[in-house]
DNA sequence: ATCGACCCTGTACCATACTACAGAGTCAAG
DNA sequence: CTTGACTCTGTAGTATGGTACAGGGTCGAT
């Protein structure tokens, strides 16, 4: 038994994004082109679902769509040589790296300003980019 | 003495940034509207060199200018209570957070991936989306 | 005073990532 | 066997985030 196949709608309506973005998206080859009915229906296979939520969550993490395609064929094949996946692997877990170290100075930086924002009711200018910057200016110049 | 001001193109070539940017996201709010000279020059500051910067690492993280400029005003002032400041502050935590902990997600798939893939040369169709996706299917239907 | 490098405004254009038709065919319930 | 919901291709339009002039003024060194 063959699992039932999907409409391009179901698809869409399943993983929360327009019909025509799927269609998009295969077009753009970030989807396999799927199989299709005698009368040209697209006829998808669960997998597509997975992959259509992991193309959202990384378009919200800043991956652009090229991005998000290099990531999904991350895999070793007749034409990808084991030693290949894994440098253009190590490339994305330091890019990865850094989003995280970023993304966790910016949620200190946060933390910080709920804690002391009522302390000093109306202080600087801009507390997320007094905690935030690279090089510490330890005194602020006035005015 | 007051610091002497830099031009839009100093602002620009030290933020690497164009200067037609920085003149975009004074449009756009995200920068200040600077002073000017008599002639009409725009006039800025060392701390914008700090927004820019910030700017551009909040891009790669995935927030749009909107959000970006919403993370940028969060402060106290006249219009703006404490609490008002917390609350939004909490939001943009739990935000960031889900970004970390999906980001770490994929890291570690990205890591079992280079550590796994040369045992089973040309295993699975997409390692990374059998690594991450949110329900884990413990066995794969063959073909 | 004039040359080149810079700045001004305004408008138009670009890439990315969709989104919305138009015009036609398909499917299945009644 | 019709009706309405769905699908097809193809093309065009939109929002976001810039980028590139055109046509002009300004600044500083020679």
């Amino acid at each position: 038994m063959t699992i039932k196949p999907l409409t391009i709608g179901q698809v869409a309506h399943r993983s929360g994004v327009g019909i025509e973005t799927v269609r998009f998206y295969e077009r753009e080859g970030l989807l396999a082109k799927p199989e299709r009915t005698v009368s040209g229906y697209r006829q998808f296979d669960e997998e597509v679902i997975d992959r259509l939520l992991f193309i959202q969550r990384a378009k919200e993490l800043g991956f652009t769509l090229n991005e998000i395609k290099e990531l999904l064929f991350l895999r070793v094949d007749a034409d990808t040589s084991c030693d290949d996946v894994k440098a253009r692997a190590e490339i994305k877990i330091a890019d990865i790296e850094e989003k995280i170290r970023t993304l966790q100075r910016m949620k200190k930086a946060l933390v910080r300003l709920t804690q002391e924002c009522c302390e000093n009711g109306g202080g600087s200018e801009c507390p997320i980019l007094d905690a935030l910057d690279g090089h510490p200016r330890s005194s602020r110049k006035e005015q």
